[in-house]
DNA sequence: ACGTCCAGTGTAAGCGCTTACATTTGAATC
DNA sequence: GATTCAAATGTAAGCGCTTACACTGGACGT
């Protein structure tokens, strides 16, 4: 009854194969340092024994763990899935495994997650945006762990950044809309505080009215939670103002597929009555009827590359590139031009 | 130059309260044994320090990580998202941690993965489906970790398990579906080897047409995996067959709504040309247009479960239970009655 | 006044692994 | 055959934490 089956270890393989524990863990580690006979002996014990590694041990001792932590706000929409799908896919090549955790856009949460991945280990991190307490990028800097900011471009951060151009992308897109013809706009944006992207693309449209003559202050903009159902809501609120716009532009695809059920069930038809752009071009965008006019994001490069630049920093201890991805505007059926 | 800032550990903060490590390390896990002004000064210099325990130091010696595991097949499309993240939400709750990681439907890498999360600690792990080579299982049992599967109900199994039952709530759908007056039924299943819940729909759909006297045999069946363009390029085959099927069923909701795309390709419009119909009633099925018939599964409900179930598991180190959850067919606008 | 008891704290033995350093081995050289 | 030296292997010291057990001193009963 005492001896239950028990989890192998180092020592139980280094009996079994006749060998010492160091000459076990370098098969394992760097084959190449053990001679072949006594290789195969080893591995033949660590097979029969079904020997897995113990990773706390192996952390504790070693102080890498090949393991790349990533915190994205939220996995219940598809905003990140394929990015940091392409991410673990470059990771995993590398040899690298990754642990995901999200944050709800809750900085505290974030905070949270971000030392709980530190603790298991994490040999760098990949956070989404920049803006967060400098006590954060302190601690991490202390434990002397990378990080890597993907979904944003800022050339001048203290930290790497790989990315695109939040402000200039949201600008261009909606340059385009003033093209078409439209001088209402409305705008349901994602909550700016505490994200730097969903204000950074509400910037870009002020932008883009300023330098079109048009007052950015008299522009409806209504700030809700990047949900398809709040984004169904705020249209609504925006439609009933007294003056409709002739175009409602939303701070990501999420809110814009929200939009139009909202539209859809006022009976409204777009782009015939109202014109809807959305941002990111994730699948959804291609979806639903009509198809959201969108920028487009190069999600799976965007992860590659970050992926590649924190591997970088990881192994080299340079400071990592910031790499700069281009965005393009996506025209589609729900923008109407309405200059002909 | 030599003293670089270092990562406090126990001692530091030990040291620094005038207290053993072993007080330190009462005052983090169970601070009822310590006496206040105690606990006071521990925590001050755990404030002070920023320090921030080795999780790996700990796995080692408690044996105990409060991880859970999850191993889903795809974190790229809606399917298991809701479900995951109430599940997350229920071991926040309870003082637990998640650890996901995806197998991308490939039995290989989900056995790596397990082994991943086993050696990072994890307590109990999710899996998702039930067939899996029964060496897994029996690695598992060898290191007393209790396994959860979810997404099925399989009462006979050996291994609790909290969902619904596949088969038998397509054979539901496929009941309707057949009331409606449709007898030119094909099929868009996902890849049924290696996934008993595409297997038991498959089923399920079968049973119904025996049931009704049709001859499952003659169904036109694609199996093709999980992804939108998928669904709508095994459409398009189907249609072009030379007698055309009034309902195409699809295995899951991505499926569908890759059906629905290929309809809108081929100029066919839905339901009046074709109905189509999903499975999961994820959020998707509501938002394009038509609106999806599907079989609606209580997502947040059995991830919720799940967890609690895998606590107790871990916690009491019982059995575990099994619980049944029950689908419900869900109609909507694909879906066309053809008796009136 | 003395013994008991117990809450609060300290001591120290691991947990399973990696790796610096020490030792052994054996092929190559003289 | 003796010597040298590099390659292969072994020895053992931690890594940072938890916890069984030992110790301490004050409250209480007699």
């Amino acid at each position: 009854m005492s001896d239950l089956r028990t989890v192998p270890t180092l020592d139980d393989v280094a009996r079994a194969a006749g060998v010492s524990t160091a000459t076990v863990s370098r098969c394992l580690n760097s084959p190449e340092r053990v001679v072949e006979q006594t290789r195969k002996r080893v591995m033949a014990a660590v097979e029969a024994l079904g020997y897995t590694p113990n990773f706390g041990a192996r952390v504790m001792a070693a102080k890498r763990t090949f393991t790349i932590g990533a915190i994205i706000p939220t996995m219940e929409n598809a905003i990140f899935a394929r990015g940091l799908q392409a991410f673990q896919e470059e990771l995993h090549t590398r040899g690298y495994t990754l642990l995901v955790a999200s944050s709800a856009y809750q900085p505290k949460i974030e905070e949270e997650q971000i030392r709980s991945l530190v603790a298991r280990g994490a040999d760098g991190l990949l956070l989404i945006g920049h803006d967060r307490d400098p006590s954060v990028y302190q601690y991490l800097k202390a434990r002397s762990i990378p990080v890597l900011s993907a979904w944003v471009y800022l050339p001048e951060s203290a930290q790497p950044t790989v990315g695109f151009d939040n402000r200039q992308s949201m600008r261009a897109l909606a340059q385009q809309v003033i093209d078409f013809g439209h001088h209402q706009i409305a705008v349901i944006s994602g909550i700016t505080k505490g994200n730097d992207r969903a204000a950074a693309r509400l910037a870009g449209l002020r932008d883009a009215l300023a330098a079109n003559g048009l007052d950015p202050k008299t522009m409806p903009v209504v700030e809700t939670p990047y949900e398809i159902e709040n984004g169904a809501v705020a249209f609504q609120t925006l439609m009933r103002a007294e003056n409709r716009p002739t175009v409602v532009m939303c701070g990501n695809d999420v809110l814009a597929v929200g939009a139009l059920r909202g539209a859809r069930d006022m009976g409204l038809s777009v782009p015939e009555d109202v014109s809807i752009t959305g941002f990111d071009d994730i699948e959804l965008a291609r979806i639903v009827t009509p198809q959201i006019t969108t920028v487009h994001v190069p999600h799976r490069e965007m992860g590659r590359k970050a992926a590649i630049a924190l591997i970088d920093m990881v192994e080299k201890r340079g400071p990592g590139d910031t790499i700069e991805l281009k965005s393009t505007v996506q025209l589609r059926d729900s923008l109407r031009d309405l200059t002909r």
